[in-house]
DNA sequence: TATTATATTTCAAATAATGAAATTTTACGA
DNA sequence: TCGTAAAATTTCATTATTTGAAATATAATA
């Protein structure tokens, strides 16, 4: 809270930051972009040089290349914002993670968080399923305006030759999964696998889902609730970090 | 010079050096570990952490992973657009696609769009080259502002011991590479394999690269202008999706 | 539940940061 | 090359912040 907050610190970060913005500034540009007397400018960026995050030549003033806590931070796969969250969900429950956004009428699965060394998971990267048949994809659709539901339907209609869509009675599912947090898919794809997932919101709009996916045993129902309520708080971690 | 070397900078500095070294840590450890008195290192943490450059959860301390000062810009949104956008392409030339972002002198692959069941392609998420010895790398260095290349350049030369960095190469493969709009990777990184990619634009800015990779019965030269061709228009609807 | 350890807050003293003014250095034009 | 103006750096005095011990609160462990 602001009531330790450190104004030399801030000021230090402030040039940082704008120096990842400007690449190359003057004393005279840091200061008065930067609102800071020209002192207390010449002062801090001299602490940054000789804290060697910061280079100086010719008076002008860069960051430094070569410091390790700007360049060489975690390798970007660490930053999938979804794993290192979800990890602590799928290995508590034993069952595959999958983030999945809507492509035209379906949903496609762009990202896979397995629980162990299996690889065989990452080959459902890229496949597709139309939003009725998946619980990623009912996770979505149950958060979308009306009328954007209205125009999926009605192309999966014109698509799906094999069965007729019962229009009411995937209405009647998406209320139940906006009522309930979460969409279930109960052995409706695979025999003896159950899935659910919940929406990933930005900004209040829809924009993928995250859901689970694994054996009854493993995903009981009394169980279903706890687990939905997991999702979520990992959604959320999720969303705040998509800002 | 140390004339003006400001403390509290240089401890708070020591702070994020000694989290990005140890991932997760107490007050108390960090106060022992770095010799400050428990009531300074507390006001210090509590400062980085309304500065969101550090995450406090549950008494433990960690670095902010979604701070853009230390963590290079990788928007998981980007992985999961890229998906279905991609898999048109990975079908058509029955090639695998990646996603590659800068990260210092490397780039790393951070998403990846399979077209079979070649698990093995999956490992590769995580895996970093220099950027003159990739594709992916090259699509991005070529649409970098001068300045920050040959930062990269310099980098690469004091980590790269093993040859000697051709500058003048490097330059000249970068401008045939803007000159054509991909970047090519013709059995350089390994034996039968060739590799095209183009840079992701946002708001004018290059941010990370999409490239495929393939045998040359698949890749054939003739066909590197159509290809191209088709990797520009689905990174043209990357960069649409992102904003 | 009691005890111990860790974290946070309070208080008073010490130190550093601050900014104006002065001085030096750099850049530019004649 | 010299003079001028602008930018950068240094000096000085004042103000504000940082500091750390002590006290208090919270969390963890037995």
């Amino acid at each position: 809270m602001t009531q330790y907050l450190s104004g030399t610190l801030a000021k230090g970060f402030k040039i940082l930051e704008y120096l990842q913005q400007h690449t190359t500034a003057t004393l005279n540009e840091v200061a008065f972009d930067l609102a800071l007397n020209k002192t207390t400018a010449f002062r801090l960026l001299a602490s940054l040089v000789e804290l060697h995050y910061v280079k100086k030549s010719h008076q002008t003033y860069t960051l430094a290349t070569n410091n390790q806590l700007l360049t060489q931070f975690n390798p970007p796969v660490l930053n999938w914002v979804a794993v290192p969250i979800t990890t602590q969900i799928t290995k508590k429950y034993q069952v595959t993670a999958y983030i999945g956004i809507l492509n035209g009428p379906n949903v496609v699965i762009t990202q896979v968080i397995g629980f162990d060394d299996d690889l065989s998971e990452y080959a459902k990267i890229g496949s597709a399923a139309p939003i009725n048949e998946s619980a990623l994809g009912k996770a979505i659709v149950a958060y979308l305006p009306r009328s954007k539901v209205t125009a999926l339907v009605t192309q999966l209609k014109s698509t799906a030759t094999k069965y007729t869509l019962n229009d009411q009675a995937l209405a009647q599912n998406l209320a139940i999964t906006r009522q309930q947090g979460y969409s279930l898919d109960d052995e409706e794809s695979s025999f003896g696998i159950r899935c659910l997932a919940v929406p990933i919101m930005k900004d209040g709009q829809v924009i993928a889902s995250l859901g689970v996916a694994g054996p009854l045993t493993r995903l009981k129902r009394q169980r279903l609730k706890q687990i939905a309520h997991d999702l979520q708080t990992c959604r959320t971690e999720i969303g705040l970090q998509l800002t």
